[in-house]
DNA sequence: ATGAAAGCGCTAACAT
DNA sequence: ATGTTAGCGCTTTCAT
């Protein structure tokens, strides 16, 4: 094994030519003559010779190579965003550098400030913790940055982003519920996650007021827990045994893993799933589909928000201007949801 | 937002001294003295000055990131494994480039000529389908590298590794179920992960022969699909119909997808699990712990596998020399699997 | 304690 | 069509 990594130098020294043109070769430059290129591009085989991205990128100012901060990478949702980004942004030649923030807002600064001290040409951030307030320790971002699903209400025009209709998703869920006849629909929701829980509660009671049903206080069970070690399974099961003495027949979850949680609960406590109570999750995340009974929801196209984000950036990167998205969540019904008996 | 980056030369300026001097101050240098260190850390703050680590790299030779390469992002296990990579590769101030392969050999080749080329200081490569005939291709491997669970028969001297027990997992799996009363237990394999695939079916055969109990040709069943888009649990949901009719009352599942898969299809024709067939998984993913009934599984250590490749190939950087390590997996009984009747 | 100069490996003006 | 010369922004001898 070749200790000392090849230079363009050394193909030079060994073609007899200077090492501007064997860059120029190298990377097919009109200026050489044919015959010479393939001379150089021979040689440089031979010696194995490895191009030293470093270098290209100092001096091109560029390192093809964007950041992404994820809250958790073996989060199944993210996850999935995560494989969408890297699909296009490999397609692009570009290469993805992750990073976990565990939804703290420290870590998610200081992954962002380390994006900048390598001087990645973009960066994406999923369930952004940053506000407009908070400019100044983000330093300068000078780099074109994508939020996805931010978790705050940043001004529009201060960050590009793609997000999901949450407010629409909630309604799908509980108009779902109300077309199978139930009336007394709860909901169970996450505190942590400030926006878009808003907004699903909210998608949750228009939904109800417009069809004229009944709200009660102490149908919306929200946990109101530090994001600590209380995954979200845990949420749904506690919020679950609250609920489960209101007398609703159908409840709609923050998200997949709080109604699996619930589903789990009503196992226990002998409530039949859908027979005695409708569940309705939201993500759409690969699980839903193999607990039991399986679980309806509303799907979040995760590696379309992935690759919408990813291809945003691209465009930025090119100096284009973009608007931002919202992308629509669909309803996938599954078993855990029927008609009111 | 500052369009051109603040550099040690503009901060040197300012301070009326050299950029040299600028250079040491900023990495505390013992040779500044204290009140000229402290004056110019205050005027590279005032200036937002961003120390860029591809200048530092050229230098240094050292980009203090790691490249890794996974089957899919979205992968469950792989997932959490990288979890555990990013976890140790932070806290040593690493960060990672990440890379899915799709379990294609010519991907895999690509993603790591890639981290090559970008000067990776060493690479962690999942499900490795390199074997020693394919050194050349690979060029010279000259950064550290550590297969997690290689696929491939290398010499254990050819590449460092750390992988799971899959015999000894396979004997835990199946032994359980002796433990429990069964005496006709199948296997479902899946043929495309070749090498971990035949150390279960070993383990498997070997715990069943040491019992003494019979084995039968058409108990094993292994897809032999290529991994086009037929996901483990399709296989897992076929092979359990091919088996269903041969009176076995346990079976040992090549992954948690295929013991899934086994079990959905359970549910469509009517046979209870556990108790008309035990149904044991590998790997030990949440998702187990969710399904209908919750999964017993042989579990592997997915945040320690990451950690511990990491903490092998950091060893490596520091030129200390490595053990390849053999990890342990556990049984973990859930409510698949309960004794004959 | 500080500075001048060289060089990491490449690309790009600017000659020729 | 090819070579010379500068940098890109740092760290690191080697002087002083």
């Amino acid at each position: 094994m070749s200790k000392r990594k090849i230079s363009i130098e050394d193909i030079a020294r060994k073609a007899g030519v200077s090492h501007t043109t064997v860059s120029r070769a190298l990377r097919d430059s009109p200026l050489i003559s044919p015959q010479v290129r393939e001379e150089i591009k021979k040689i440089a085989r031979e010696m194995n010779y490895v191009p030293n991205a470093i270098a290209q990128s100092l001096q091109t100012q560029r390192t093809n190579t964007i950041g992404v901060v994820v809250t958790s990478i073996a989060d199944p949702f993210y996850a999935e965003v995560v494989e969408g980004i890297e699909q296009v942004a490999r397609s692009a030649g570009l290469s993805v550098l992750l990073t976990a923030s565990h939804r703290d807002f420290e870590e998610e600064i200081a992954a962002i400030d380390n994006f900048h001290r390598r001087r990645v040409d973009g960066i994406l951030v999923t369930d952004s913790r940053i506000s407009k307030h908070d400019r100044a320790q983000v330093g300068q971002i000078a780099v074109p940055t994508v939020l996805i699903n931010s978790q705050t209400e940043e001004q529009p025009e201060m960050f590009h982003s793609v997000t999901i209709d949450d407010f629409l998703g909630a309604r799908l869920a509980v108009e779902h519920l109300i077309s199978l006849g139930h009336t007394s629909i709860g909901y169970i929701g996450v505190g942590d996650r400030s926006k878009s829980n808003q907004l699903r509660l909210e998608g949750y009671q228009m939904a109800l007021s417009e069809a004229g049903l009944p709200q009660k206080t102490d149908w919306v069970a929200i946990s109101d827990e530090d994001y600590t070690r209380t995954s979200d399974v845990d949420t749904g099961r506690k919020m679950l045994s609250k609920l489960a003495t209101t007398g609703l027949t159908g409840i709609f979850c923050y998200n997949d893993m709080v109604a699996i949680g619930a589903l789990l609960t009503c196992q226990e406590l002998d409530i039949s799933v859908p027979q005695d109570l409708s569940i309705v999750g939201f993500d759409g995340i690969a699980l839903g589909r193999y607990v039991t009974p399986p679980l309806t929801t509303v799907s979040q196209p995760m590696l379309e928000i992935g690759g919408c984000a990813m291809r945003m950036l691209l465009d930025l990167l090119e100096g284009k201007s973009v608007e931002n998205r919202v992308l629509t969540p669909f309803l996938v019904k599954r078993g855990s949801s029927a008609a009111l008996k």
